[in-house]
DNA sequence: CCTCCTTGTGGAATCGATTACACGGAGGAT
DNA sequence: ATCCTCCGTGTAATCGATTCCACAAGGAGG
């Protein structure tokens, strides 16, 4: 492969001036750049980013952690940040942590150790050595959609809590009582903050959520399936499961349709994150939409902002309720009520 | 951030003996090598790949160009080669092609100027200049899934003529006559392929595919609506259509239920490519189900031989049908059918 | 006792770019 | 005519590793 040696003899020049041609430094005859170019083109000389990065101390590259790419959540995340980054002059390179520590860990040293220029994050557990002591040792890191408490990094996130109350006051008006929710590990603050908004919700109607109908996930479809399992075992099971995650809500339907319940008729579903998947379900599912890719992009504004010097600030953005059939109330529509339970 | 020098002062030893000592060097005394690793821990040291790469030429990356992320199949596609990457100690950039051929370019170009050591393709049209010159210049590459003719790469892909003849003969024996076909796009070799093995295993039913009920379409679910629509309109629509991928199902799905037909009794609905959702949507769909995860840890293997020089081979592996409701017949199942449709 | 080989180590070149500094020549001011 | 500025260009240092080569010390063999 050519290197800058070879279109500077082709062009008979030296490699400074071949390197200012190419960077567009002023200070270069029109003369000098055209032959440049000639030699580039004739030699299909293209720069070793490798050796660039080398001297100029930056890759031009950001790191994104997610907790799991099968997740269409995250796929449709990491698909807005490598868009937002690419027309900021940046590539991305995607590390899928698999819910797992360790797995998160080998991906941000692996990272660091190819010197990407920022981090953004999705931390899988309450954060992992590494992680901290990158973020202590001053690389530019974002956190996007979950986030480690006490650590001064910008956080770039979906609030959910106005739309955990609209799908509650929902439940609650079509005469739902016990709701259930399947809930994502304690470690991520997404996993709690979600319990929290939904117990808060609850409260603000005069009920209260019993521990038995506090499931324990993990944010895979097959947690979903045997919390939901527990859930229809209890004397008294709930009339509404609503899960933490899109997968696991996957994992919901198959434990109710495996037992042959009707969904809406005799069980409820609701879901925390929309997928394009959840209107061709069967019924469509009810959801807690996030502004995926909003949040992709904002995440990428702020990490480069820091990078380039800027402060690069932490954004909240809401989320809303999608009401399909999962529930119980037809989609808004203009056709009347069909239903005419007691 | 440390670098090797730092190390070498800490430990009192030269620069050398410290990379022969980390590199596992065997003329190294123990003592040295004592040192040294103090010195790093003290230091927090870590290699910087992007000095090491500059000097050994090699990277340990491999680059991944898929024709489209929010497509589950080339999602778990580019899961199961990041993870036989990492098994084998290399890294994957992922590269989104939107099914673009310009953003194909543009990350084949990126990907090449970072120097990644071998290449994996799944084209999105005939091939890009780029692409070819790579090929030429002896880029270690293999195509994944899609391939370009005439083009010396190893190819890893399955083959589906033997499931979709099972595909035809299953459809057939259901009573169905009239078949349609979602095309995916000309250029690409699965775009034709599948419509080949779908009019090769017709015919051998004695059944020809006129041309009204070949529907091209891009792969994107938007394309499966707009030419299932196509196929309703006309005098004599068709009793079945076949999408060639998922997405263009999920389109033609929505466009069905948004004429108010029903699936599988007022027409029937298969799909190339097997996901997860299929399960779940209604009525669960007839797919024809690639060994995805072989898929992608045989291209790896293929590519990883090439560029440690090795011959790497194309595979072939065998698709398969897998029945669900949506063309007519209850997936075989022990418990007694419970639909009563008049 | 001298030579030769082995072993462990250091010095310095190298990879391919960027960039500080030096320098020669042209042109303007005095 | 002399001096001072610019302007365009080249030389060489630099980034952080790896690795060739040289070399010193020590042991074995003659």
């Amino acid at each position: 492969m050519a290197s800058i040696k070879d279109v500077a003899a082709e062009a008979g020049l030296s490699v400074a001036t071949v390197s200012r041609a190419l960077n567009g430094h002023p200070s270069v005859s029109p003369a000098a750049r055209r032959r440049v170019l000639a030699a580039v083109e004739a030699l299909g000389y293209r720069p070793n980013a490798v050796a660039r990065s080398l001297r100029t101390d930056q890759t031009r590259t950001l790191g994104l952690v997610i907790s799991d790419v099968m997740n269409p959540y995250f796929t449709e995340l990491a698909r807005s940040v490598e868009e937002e980054a690419r027309a900021l002059g940046y590539s991305v390179i995607i590390g899928n942590a698999d819910e797992r520590p360790e797995l998160q860990d080998h991906h941000v040293t692996t990272l660091l150790d190819r010197r990407i220029d920022g981090l953004l994050l999705s931390p899988t557990d309450g954060g992992s050595p590494r992680m901290l002591d990158a973020a202590r040792a001053g690389t530019p890191m974002v956190f996007v959609d979950r986030w480690i408490p006490g650590v001064d990094v910008p956080v770039v996130r979906s609030d959910g809590q106005t739309a955990v109350r609209d799908l509650v006051a929902h439940l609650y008006r079509l005469g739902h009582r016990r709701l259930a929710i399947i809930a994502g590990p304690a470690a991520t603050t997404t996993g709690r903050e979600r319990v929290d908004a939904f117990r808060a919700a609850l409260r603000a109607h005069g009920l209260e959520v019993p521990d038995a109908y506090i499931g324990q996930g993990d944010f895979q479809a097959d947690s979903g399936r045997r919390v939901t399992e527990g859930f229809l075992d209890l004397a008294e099971p709930p009339e509404v499961v609503f899960a933490a995650d899109n997968l696991m809500a996957l994992g919901a339907l198959d434990a109710l349709r495996a037992r042959g319940l009707r969904v809406p008729d005799d069980i409820a579903l609701a879901a925390f994150d929309d997928i394009p998947w959840f209107v061709h379900t069967d019924p469509p599912v009810t959801a807690i939409a996030q502004p995926t890719g909003a949040l992709g992009r904002a995440a990428v504004r702020a990490l480069v902002d820091r990078i380039e010097g800027r402060p690069g600030e932490s954004v909240t953005l809401p989320a809303r309720l999608v009401v399909r059939r999962s529930c119980g109330e037809p989609a808004p529509s203009p056709s009347p009520v069909r239903r005419s339970t007691s």
